[in-house]
Formats: structure tokens, sequence, C-alpha cells
DNA sequence: ATATATTTTTAGGTTAGTCTAAATTTTTTA
DNA sequence: TAAAAAATTTAGACTAACCTAAAAATATAT
């Protein structure tokens, strides 16, 4: 039994809004996530019990099941790999990739995916920084910190970013901040927790409160 | 105004069926291509006229408007663009990408076709010998001849096949008959038309009338 | 040229995924 | 802890793409 293409973006954002600890989503964030009204989600989610892909009680929230987890990871599996294929393969940049392989993310090939993987030389995480999870379905997220989480002198290795929105990515782009940039926290603002920040040994900039909560990072 | 992936199908299986003078394509025949039911295909009809992509009077058959043209071929790009990436760049078979393709064929971006189009430096044809229409949309079919119409003692290049079933391009594969490939007529058997065929210029084999109905080539 | 066969369309119905409005349950607050 | 607010579900409807069965138009054959 195949899933459809929406079945398959509910069950990748519940993983999603549900994080690591698998905690339960509620109807209204979903009907934000999917872009749809709190009565859809509704019938989408007892349609997605009916099939075993999530645990759902009325009023209650939601969560997956092993085997819904099990899709949501290859959809995801999907989706990463393909935009290391349109940042590496085919020039895109990394603010350009989201809504592209958000469609590719659903076509429905093992062997595809595997080949892919295979040409891309197994990459281990996307263009984002995000994991991407291997052929049998592990997704080890890597404990990264958030940049606000630094202390003023700290080196670290940027890593990763929370939000993928294009305008946040372009603005990074512009900075010269990029994945594996050296970040060292000169200073940090006490009154707005703005932060001066020196990229790569190089010029030091500005970052404000609202990007430093957005940047993954890696004590070195 | 987007279509949607099943009238993408429509389009490109009318272009198909109507052939380089544009014919009129009859509902049973839709029918039978599209595998679903005549009364469905006049649903279908009646809402892709009324979007301006073909020409349809009730009872007469349907032809693509310039418009429906344009639409179709640029599926017909896409399809034959990402046969060749999953051949070249992905290694499966050229018995293996049609079904893939048929679902990489609607993403939809142009910027991305394009991209794909330079990263495969521009190919010409796709894994079948089919002819890629170039990114304004021209299509220009080569005028390959029918193995069938072939004299003893001929030499030919096998250009391309109009049968893509698996079963038979596994066939061409078993024979040693790919893209390329000289062909040398040796004798035609007059009884069932089949034909001892010389392989460049290595071992020669029978090639039966129903092969030899689906091989284009060209005179050398 | 009429009767028969074939093709195509119409009529009415189904499913997936969505919607609005109303009802119900849960949560929050006074 | 009862009333108000917020969240969620139910009821009833819509659209796209399909279906079957029946009607209508076209083509074929005597």
């Amino acid at each position: 039994m195949q899933n459809s293409f929406t079945e398959e973006n509910y069950l990748k954002i519940i993983h999603s809004l549900s994080g690591r600890d698998g905690a339960e989503v509620s109807t209204n964030a979903l009907a934000e996530s999917t872009a749809t009204r709190a009565a859809s989600v509704t019938d989408m989610l007892r349609k997605l019990a009916e099939k075993g892909l999530i645990n759902y009680k009325k009023y209650q929230g939601v969560t997956l099941t092993e085997l819904g987890e099990k899709v949501a990871i290859k959809v995801i599996r999907k989706h990463r790999l393909w935009e290391v294929f349109l940042v590496e393969k085919l020039g895109f940049g990394w603010d350009e990739v989201h809504d592209i392989a958000e469609e590719l993310e659903h076509i429905p090939s093992e062997i595809l995916v595997e080949r892919l993987d295979i040409f891309l030389e197994h990459p281990r995480f996307d263009p984002h920084g995000d994991p991407i999870p291997d052929s049998k379905g592990n997704l080890t997220e890597p404990d990264y910190r958030i940049l606000t989480d630094a202390q003023v002198g700290e080196k670290v290795l940027m890593m990763g970013v929370l939000d993928h929105a294009p305008s946040f990515l372009q603005h990074l782009d512009r900075s010269g901040i990029t994945l594996g940039a050296v970040l060292e926290i000169k200073e940090i603002n006490e009154y707005d927790k703005s932060a001066s920040v020196q990229i790569n040994g190089g010029p030091t900039l500005f970052i404000s409160l609202e990007v430093s909560k957005n940047l993954l990072v890696q004590r070195r």
C-alpha cells in the first residue's frame, strides 16, 4: 500500500513538529504547517490512524507509530538527498532548493533513491546541515548548539540552520556565514542580545538575536 | 495557470497519438492509452478544451492547439532529459527508466529543467534515440527509417526504437543491438520476413518482423 | 437506404482532499 | 469551580478525476 503525496507530507510534518522526544502534535499546529484548516486535518488524521501510521485519540494530539516514523524518515531522506543533488550537481543555491525538493521527495522509487545516494557518494548532511537518514532509516541528529548558547570569546563552527526560509539564507550569504565557517563571539550586547561575531578570522559583524537563534554551531 | 499531472499526461499522449501530421485523436484511443474509460476521457476533453489546450468538437476527435502543443513538448522535454539523467548519471538501463521518468516529468520548475539540461550537456537524444526538444520548444523528428524498409546487403546504423517496453529493450540487450550499432542485412526470409543481421561486423542473428518493425535505423 | 454495430457522450455516482459553519470538548481564567 | 475562551471535531458541501449504465451520434453492412 502506497501512501499519497498528501499523506507523506502529513507524516513528514508530524515528525518535524514532534521533535526528537516524539511529543504529541496538535491539530492546530498541523493546520498551520500544512496550510489547511483544522477540520481538514482532523479528516486526514482519522485516515492516517486507520492506516496505522499515527497514534490518534480525539482531542489528544498525535504521534507517529513506528510504521509512520519509517515512512516519514524515508521522505526526509529523499528530500535531503535531492537537495544535495540540486546544490552539488545542478548549481542551485541553498536558498533555492526547498520547494523543488518538496516535489521530488514524493517520487516513489526505492531504487532511484539508492542510486541517487550512490551518485552523490553517500552524503551525510544536506546543504542546510541537516543529517541525511541512511538507507536503513537510521537518523541520528547531531547535538549541535544554538549560537545563542555560545559565550563571549568562544570560537564555534557553523554547522546548520533552523530556519530554511530563502530570505534568511540569503541574509547569511550576504554576511559570509556559510556551513563550516568559524565564528568567534567577540561581544554580546546585554540590551538586545545581539552579538559581534568575527567570521573566519576576517570581518566582524553584528548578528541579531533573531539570527543567532537560527544558527546551529559546534564548539571547536 | 498550472496544469495538473493528469492534464499533462493527456496532452503528452494526444501529441504522441497525433503523430507529426497532427491527425485527430479518438476518444477510444485516448481511453486505451490513459488506461481509463471513454466516459472519463470525454470529461477531461471538455476540460482541456475549456482551457484552450485542445481543439475539440463532440464526436470528431481532438487535436492540440498551439498552446497545448507547447505544454506537451515541455513535458516531453522533461521526460527525455530525466531519462538521460537516469541512464547516464545514475546507471539505470534503458529498459528501467520509463516509469520513473513518467513521474519526474511532472515536477514543475522551468529552472530545474534548464539546469538539468546544462548538467547533462544539452543532450540531443534520449536513451531510446528519441529527440529532445530544445528549451524554446523546437522538436525536430529525425527521419529515420524502420529496419523493415532496408534491403538485403544494406548496412545501417541503429538509431532508435519505437517500442519502449522493457521486455523488448531487454531482448535487444541480449542480442547486442544497442544505439549506434552497425546492422548489415544479410538475408531476408520471404516467408515470414524475418532477417539475418550481422551486428557490428560480429555475430549474425535472426530478427523477427516484429522486432524489425520497432527498430529505427539510418543508412550509413 | 435502412438496420445494425460501434463510438462517443450524458447522467448520475464515488473517493481524496479540501472547505465553512456549527457543535463539542478541553483549557484557562476569574 | 463555573463561565468564558480556545481547540477540536462533526456535518454537510465542493472539485478533480475517475466509474457504470444508458442514450445519442456516427459508421458499416446488407
